[in-house]
DNA sequence: CTCTATTGCGCAATTC
DNA sequence: GGAATTGCGCAATAGA
């Protein structure tokens, strides 16, 4: 495992304060073969998978310059910016509690498992103690047997202990 | 949690097909304000924080200070790409498992959960039926009592079932 | 040194 | 319009 390193918000590993910064970005940064930006299908709402139409690929840029989508200035907004760094935020955030949830649900998992070996062996020790207070059972009535049946006589029907026979079922 | 969609690599939002090609990210693509990429400081390593050199951009081809690993190209690179999209097989790949063993964790805390009721149940009952004996032999205690000091003679020494008195703790 | 596995990060889409 | 989530790709490492 890797100890998370922890890097103060605000600052990047290599020093640079990449925060609040502005503009540049002038290269629209073709992200590459990233990621179409996938539709997201949420449980509730299910995208139609199939795309079959493998998009009629760049072709369509019409503003190689500018962005499409927006008319024209959006990443150089400084509001753009604004918003992509609080995100920034809320996603590290997120990814924090998402990380402890984790781990404090390992940790549970420990708990719970010393929990069951605490309860396992109190259950050992009481069986323990059950079966011997069974056997001293046994023994008394042999003893009882062996009184009665022998001499013939009861000394008495007094008190019987009773005839309680306990049958566990285990 | 969301169904995973499906989206086939290879398609961007807008509709740029991306993927494995070539060409193209001619612009470095400076990803913003975001991190020149950060040196991710780890626990071992520590980047030397300083860089004060912050890379001349593209045009140092030359490695100055500034190691510029590939001179120039290298996003260009074919085998770049190919890198790059093993890396992102790797990465998914990565992901699923830490996913699905965080859904392991969490069935393995209900599943503990429910091992410990059980447990606890059990050790309802032997208790029960420890503090069931133990009355009776507390009753056949008294029996005994009553039946040997006011009849002042013990009809016989035989087999006296033993003057065990148990005492248990708890 | 090469290749895969992990991980932090920023982005954008989507949800709430 | 805003915060929270989440899939994704990237790059830096760790590990083998």
């Amino acid at each position: 495992i890797r100890p998370p390193h922890q890097n103060p918000p605000t600052t990047q590993p290599n020093g640079v304060s990449v925060i609040q910064s502005q503009a540049r970005r002038a290269p629209p940064a073709p992200p590459l073969a990233s990621a179409p930006r996938r539709p997201r299908p949420q449980q509730r709402q299910q995208a139609p998978p199939p795309d079959p139409a493998p998009r009629s690929a760049a072709g369509g840029t019409a503003t190689p310059t500018g962005r499409m989508k927006k008319p024209s200035a959006e990443k150089d907004s400084d509001e753009y910016r604004q918003r992509r760094e609080r995100n920034n935020l809320a996603v590290k955030k997120s990814r924090m509690r998402s990380k402890q949830k984790a781990q404090d649900t390992q940790q549970r998992v420990n708990e719970l498992k010393e929990e069951n070996e605490r309860l396992e062996a109190k259950i050992k020790l009481l069986s323990k103690e059950l079966s011997v207070l069974k056997d001293l059972f046994l023994e008394h009535a042999h003893n009882l047997a062996d009184n009665v049946q022998p001499a013939g006589a009861a000394p008495d029907g007094a008190s019987p202990a009773n005839g309680a026979a306990n049958s566990h079922s285990q």
